[in-house]
DNA sequence: ACCCTTCATTTGCATATACAAATATAAATT
DNA sequence: AATTTATATTTGTATATGCAAATGAAGGGT
């Protein structure tokens, strides 16, 4: 394997940026969710496993900035699908009946893009490569 | 571990773009070159290694959109890194000299960022973990 | 030599996402 | 109680990135 090769295999960054690039590409093709990106349909899921959540806690768990989360949930809330209850300084999400069912939509499309990459990837593979994502993050994020 | 841990543990699209946004993080940090976002340096890094490369060729190698491919080669040209020298409907890519300069501090950059991940996370981890990824990236291609 | 098709690039438009500054509210200190 | 400090959210602005439509250039068939 030339240097060139050996660089764009090697280098997390590169590797981790074009894979998410392909696999965004698949969810979205699966999720097919009434024009929400995937990324809307993670933050509904949290929030339906955690009603009332406030967004400092949203942002924690997914590992977005705090203004994406603002803009998310502007337009989920436009769309009726969550809440926002002021409390003080903090606000609290929670979804609507419209959101639930958009949820256990989401949840079935969710299913048939596990089953997608399962089959291209290998089952084990796909959850060995996802665990290891994970962990990584948290290890990322630990040190700031 | 709960249905909501599992899912967000599971899911590669999550756990995928969830970890490419921390290890760009990680690389903007690091790179800190003249404004240029990472992507961009592996940009010029691949024509560096395929002067005269044709801009689909780039996409081909580096995973991206065509029009993402025009913008960039745009602010490169803009600032002088890269030139194109239209060849029928085609377009060839070259470094300049300037470009040539930028491609040499990166590489540097690039071996402080393996050691910086691979501090965190283990450098046999990292290796395999970035492994994995290119390969799955490649099945998902292969299948459009 | 002219049309039709094919293919590469560009342009218009949209969106996810971030950072930094601004705002709003609560908590702490005097 | 008033002022300062700390913290959560929002807003302004910027950018990477993509899709679909437009453009431009080549080559094949008549």
């Amino acid at each position: 394997m030339n240097e060139e090769n050996q660089l764009l295999t090697r280098c997390l960054y590169f590797t981790a940026s074009r894979f998410a690039r392909n696999i965004t590409k698949l969810a979205e093709e699966t999720f097919d969710a009434d024009d929400l990106a995937p990324s809307y349909l993670y933050l509904i899921m949290t929030v339906r496993f955690h009603p009332d959540i406030t967004q400092k806690e949203l942002c924690r768990k997914l590992s977005i900035a705090p203004s994406t989360s603002t803009r998310f949930i502007d337009k989920l809330e436009k769309r009726k699908l969550v809440t926002r209850t002021p409390g003080g300084k903090e606000t609290f999400i929670a979804l609507t009946d419209e959101g639930e069912k958009v949820y256990q939509h989401f949840r079935q499309s969710l299913e048939v893009l596990f089953e997608r990459y399962s089959e291209l990837l290998g089952r084990e593979f796909s959850r060995d490569l996802s665990k290891m994502l994970h962990e990584a993050s948290n290890k990322l994020e630990q040190n700031h």
